[in-house]
Formats: structure tokens, sequence, C-alpha cells
DNA sequence: AAACTAGACAACCGCTCTTGC
DNA sequence: CGCAAGAGCGGTTGTCTAGTT
């Protein structure tokens, strides 16, 4: 394939040199964090904003890590990602000195070839955790009420049920209310289309 | 030793969100 | 409110390197 060389724009591609990171790493300790369309104005880097902000907060901001994922941290990436889905940055949050896109990278090498019926575990677990419930962790987690590890998963199994009753309850009580066309579309739309999308997550052939 | 392959990680791209005017 | 610019995010691709044939 062809090499990253110059851009159209002008600006340098591909690899970093350590020269570049030391321009950047200057501008920043000056400058602070931000901005970063003027770097390539103020440090003499051919370098975009773009370009100069992602190598920054992946590589050069200090305090990142460099060694290899723990398996603590490694669990809380799974529970999280069980939890938010692909919200990298968001997780990265819960781990500091990670990036998101180290974050990013690390699932998908070691885990985006896991077994089918896994990733399908944590689809149904990240679906079936309303939106409002994962605020909730979100606000435990950071207000330090609630440990990370182990408690995603007891939660969810204690929620599993519930949710998937208050689900039929809506369903129940929405169709003494509507006549027969409309139910149709309610369960179409809303029963249907979660239950659906509930069933189709572990054993049942999809179709 | 050379060629090939696969895994890991760095970096780019396109899009969305935020902010200032 | 609408627009533009900057910043951030997630998906994807490129590059490097260690292992295998």
């Amino acid at each position: 394939m062809m090499g990253r060389g110059i851009a159209e724009e002008g600006w340098r591609k591909g690899p970093w040199t350590s020269e570049e990171d030391k321009l950047l790493s200057e501008y920043v300790s000056v400058n602070g964090e931000g901005r970063w369309s003027s770097v390539s104005r103020f440090s003499g880097l051919s370098r975009s904003g773009k370009s100069c902000r992602l190598r920054w907060v992946n590589y050069l901001r200090p305090g990142l890590k460099r060694s290899q994922i723990t398996p603590q941290e490694e669990g809380i990436i799974i529970e999280l990602h069980a939890l938010w889905g692909n919200k990298w940055s968001t997780i990265a949050r819960y781990l500091p000195g990670r990036t998101d896109n180290e974050i990013k990278n690390y699932w998908r090498t070691h885990f985006k070839k896991k077994d089918k019926s896994s990733q399908k575990q944590d689809q149904r677990k990240a679906q079936i955790l309303k939106p409002e419930m994962q605020q909730q962790y979100q606000q435990q987690l950071e207000s330090g009420e609630m440990k990370m590890e182990n408690t995603i998963d007891d939660h969810f199994k204690m929620n599993e049920a519930e949710t998937f009753h208050n689900l039929e309850d809506q369903c129940w009580s929405a169709m003494s209310d509507q006549d027969v066309a409309s139910w149709a579309d309610f369960v179409v739309e809303d029963c249907y289309g979660l239950w659906g999308g509930l069933w189709n997550l572990d054993d049942h052939p999809q179709g």
C-alpha cells in the first residue's frame, strides 16, 4: 500500500518522530492543552491540530501507563463494556492512565473474536440496563458509593427479571387501553422489538 | 535466511457535539 | 436561532514486529 506522506493540506502524516514528540511536548508545557489548531503555527510542527491532539492524548500526556493491561483492568473493561457498549472514552475514565484508544484496541484484539454467545450476553446486559440505570451506575461510581468489581453483574442479575416483568406489564397494560390495530403496532414496535431482541440474543437462531 | 502471517498498537477519517459569536 | 470553528469520539486502516513455515 501507499505510505503516508504529506497530505493535500501540507500536513505530515504517519508515525510520529521523537523530534515531533519533543516539539509537541514543549508546546503543551508552555501553552497547555487545547487550541490544537494553533500548534502547527507556534511549534513548527507540520501536523494537523487533530493529529497533535491525538498524539498528546494517547501517547505523550503525563500519567499514561505504558504497561500491559492488568487482569483487574481487564475485568473492569469487560464489566463496563457490558454496561455501556463501545463508549470507550467513558470506560477510559474509570481506568486511570489508560486511553480510550488503548482500551478500544485491547478490546478488539482480545475480545472481538470471543464466542458469539458471550458477545450476545454482553449485548443483552447493555440492552436490559436502561439509560437511567446506567446513569445511576455512573453517579454511584463517581461518588464512590459503589465498587466496580462484581457489582455490575450482581445488579444485572437482580434487575434482569424485574426489567423483563416491567416490560411485560407495560405491554399488558397498554393492550387494555388500545384497540387491536394499535395494539398490533405496539407489539411490533415496543414489545416484540424489545423482547424479540432479547430472545434473539442467546440461544435462539436468528432469521 | 527469506517470505509469509497474525497480533498489537498507532494513527487517520468522518461524523457529532460543544462553544462562541 | 443559525452558523462556523474547534474539540472529541468511535470505527477503521496502516504499520510494525514477532512468530511460523
